[in-house]
DNA sequence: CGAGAGTTTTGGACTCAGTCAAAGTTTACC
DNA sequence: GGTAAACTTTGACTGAGTCCAAAACTCTCG
């Protein structure tokens, strides 16, 4: 019988990697992120409860904090939302946000693979992360707009 | 006597152009600013103070509010920090953020004018603005961190 | 398997940036 | 100058996240 490597494999050695212990609770987290993308820290907590019945507040906000760190997920946050993680990592994808529900989509980098970190001038800064926030209204939220 | 066009009489008018009044505080809040760009809520209040004498925290928040809805003022909100406000509007620029100290500093939009509007896929979104924030260390702390 | 070291989880108090709401004050206009 | 609308003040309140010290767990090694 062969052995499937499955989602949780990865993260498992991610954290073992890393020199962190395996837990119930940091994989009832990533299992969260990996079924909704774009997800806050209550939402996680919440699905994580339904998980494995039940985990406090500060253990969510540690173990997205270690997750983060290893790699396995991502952080952003739009202006007046709290924080959103997702599990698709490393391709600097960028995103378009509506003004008027908040929604949150994924959008491929418009200028390639490591993009957009050259600003036409640097100042001396050294870059390591180009982030990228479209602003405007979703496609349901601008027909409701205008035929108002 | 000819009469020289301040700052001053340009933000009477866009306050007035828009039905709003003129009242000491906007005016100490738009001072604050404009001799301090990318300043927070909170150094807003200090130097409105040092001006007027004194005004409320609320009096502070719902002039930079005021001030940003009739575009004399812009804010930015960057990751793990409060708001900060700017009078440099219009010209659709982008940020270098340091990593280490979150000193904020201007830089001009890559693509062009009215630029970077245009994602690759846009999904349906009609895009108003497009937000860089470009992520790294400014030459100080990089400094330290390499000779550390 | 069992013990010990080191890590993680918990719950509760706390912070910080910002908002709400009601009463008092100022501004604009006639 | 008098009036209505707009603005400011004060103080309580919220939401998202952090701090802390004690209890519980995971991992490693004998
Ligand atoms: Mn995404
Ligand atoms: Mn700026
Ligand atoms: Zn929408
Ligand atoms: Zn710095």
């Amino acid at each position: 019988m062969v052995h499937v490597r499955t989602d949780t494999d990865r993260w498992v050695d991610m954290l073992r990697e890393h020199g962190h212990h395996i837990t119930a609770q940091r994989l009832a987290v990533m299992q969260a992120v990996s079924h909704k993308p774009h997800i806050t820290a209550d939402e996680v907590a919440e699905a994580s409860r339904a998980e494995i019945g039940s985990i406090s507040k500060q253990s969510v906000y540690d173990a997205l904090h270690v997750l983060v760190q290893v790699g396995l997920l991502r952080r952003i946050q739009p202006e007046g939302s709290p924080a959103l993680f997702e599990d698709r990592v490393g391709d600097n994808h960028h995103h378009l946000i509506c003004r008027d529900c908040g929604c949150v989509v994924d959008v491929d980098c418009a200028v390639g693979d490591t993009p957009c970190l050259t600003a036409r001038n640097d100042q001396g800064f050294v870059i390591d992360e180009a982030e990228v926030a479209y602003w405007g209204r979703c496609p349901e939220c601008h027909t409701h707009h205008i035929t108002r």
